[in-house]
DNA sequence: AAGCTTGGTGTATTTTGAACACAATAGTAT
DNA sequence: ATACTATTGTGTTCAAAATACACCAAGCTT
């Protein structure tokens, strides 16, 4: 939470450099020991978590002010981000203009404006990123989507949303190129299916079926060291993976 | 295009009423003699058409201005309406800023923001909707998908991007319940999926498919007086229907 | 009544998906 | 070394679903 000094502060950037009424929040995926994880930013000295988020310079595209904020609490560029809904309840916010209502009028106050959220998903590979807190967080940092700490205003919300979009946009389109390290096991990436999907899946079929989309490349080396039997490498063959996101998987009619 | 008077006035209730940067447009989809219509007013003494829209009230939910705007140009209550993207552009409206640049300083002119557009798209019964235009458009009219005329700004862009989600949507949820009358034949219904997804389908399979969902009702009677063999008409089992919207038809994995 | 057109139902074939068996490999325990 | 175990790769079977037709029924035309 600001102090009033710093309240002012931000106001006067925001209100210059800003479009009022529209915020970004982004539910970023990763993908680690086994588990699916959201990137949460812990405000300070607060048992507060919001997700990575931010507002719209007033000349930039929307797609443009995502990948910053999201640059700027990951440090990747050329993310995996999609728009998925915009969260407009009016009231959706209110937390915030109580918070801050006694500190500023409302004319100079930006956190007294409603907000509409347009909200992203982005998936992205859990090593290469580098969790970055913001001026007000003390901690940016990976959560389990099965154990996540208390996100406030509508972030719950937001995020079962993205997840819901994510399974769904597993059934026709490819995933996993974002999620993944350069080169896994088929094991490793069944792993990521039956996480997001929260089912087990046969290990025969998945390998069959998977190869059959024909995005992936098998490497000559299988991976050694582990117990038991060296399981191959493979990689995204990156032309039929980007082919197989716009043709879609399978069309249903 | 609105005379100076006119746009101060309404300038003047647009900054009162509606929240800054922020528009809603509607692709309101229909389907009538076997072709998929779409809704679109012509601006007065111009070449120019525009989906119908509008903007949120400032204490206003924004799927509540949506069907807000839809209930004034098609007298529509409960429609099925779907949000689907925001177009986001910083320079989708310029020609608006460029149109009215001269008339009001920016400051007090409505038309000199960037908006972000949030898009809807809607699936409506043609028969029952009563085209209303709104004040700066002389009519409001169907226009086939096939023979669009010269919508404005990114509208024809938003008018294919509802059509992909909609063509979308068909594979993991029924459609047509929005669409048709209450009855309607088998051959009918199956008209609307080859329109929607611009190819033919067998007959016999569509049928069996089709019933397969379970989300279909028979009527005892078939409907007379038509050439040929009498069709029976057919309904949608409007529980089992909103069933499958939430289970959807078929998961993928 | 024959013929045309449209609609309803059935059946063979192919394709796809689900379930399962077995062989291969690398480490571990004895 | 040898047996054992956990894990991965590949194949086979069976059932369900999609596809492509064939045929029959009904209503109007001639």
């Amino acid at each position: 939470m600001f102090n009033k000094q710093e309240l002012i502060d931000f106001c006067e950037t925001a209100r210059s450099s800003y479009l009022d009424h529209i915020s970004i929040d982004c539910v970023v995926f990763g993908f680690h020991e086994g588990q699916l994880k959201v990137l949460g930013l812990k405000i300070k000295n607060e048992a507060s978590w919001y997700l990575p988020g931010g507002f719209v310079m007033k000349d930039e595209p929307i797609e443009m002010a995502a990948n910053r904020i999201l640059k700027e609490r990951t440090g990747l560029d050329e993310i995996f981000l999609q728009q998925f809904r915009v969260f407009g309840d009016p009231d959706r916010a209110r937390p915030h203009h109580d918070m801050y209502k006694d500190m500023l009028p409302p004319e100079e106050n930006w956190f007294s404006m409603r907000f509409l959220t347009i909200g992203y998903y982005a998936l992205v590979d859990f090593v290469n990123v580098n969790p970055t807190p913001d001026g007000h967080s003390e901690s940016c940092t990976w959560y389990d989507l099965t154990d996540l700490p208390d996100f406030k205003l509508d972030h719950a919300q937001i995020i079962k949303s993205a997840l819901d979009t994510l399974r769904l946009q597993l059934n026709y389109q490819p995933i996993g190129y974002n999620l993944m390290p350069k080169e896994f096991t088929m094991p490793e990436l069944q792993k990521l299916y039956e996480t997001i999907l929260d089912k087990k899946l046969d290990r025969r079929n998945f390998q069959r079926r998977i190869l059959g989309f024909g995005i992936l490349n098998r490497s000559e080396q299988p991976r050694k060291g582990g117990a038991h039997k060296a399981p191959y490498l493979y990689s995204f063959d990156l032309k039929n993976y980007q082919n197989a996101l716009k043709e879609g998987l399978k069309g249903g009619w």
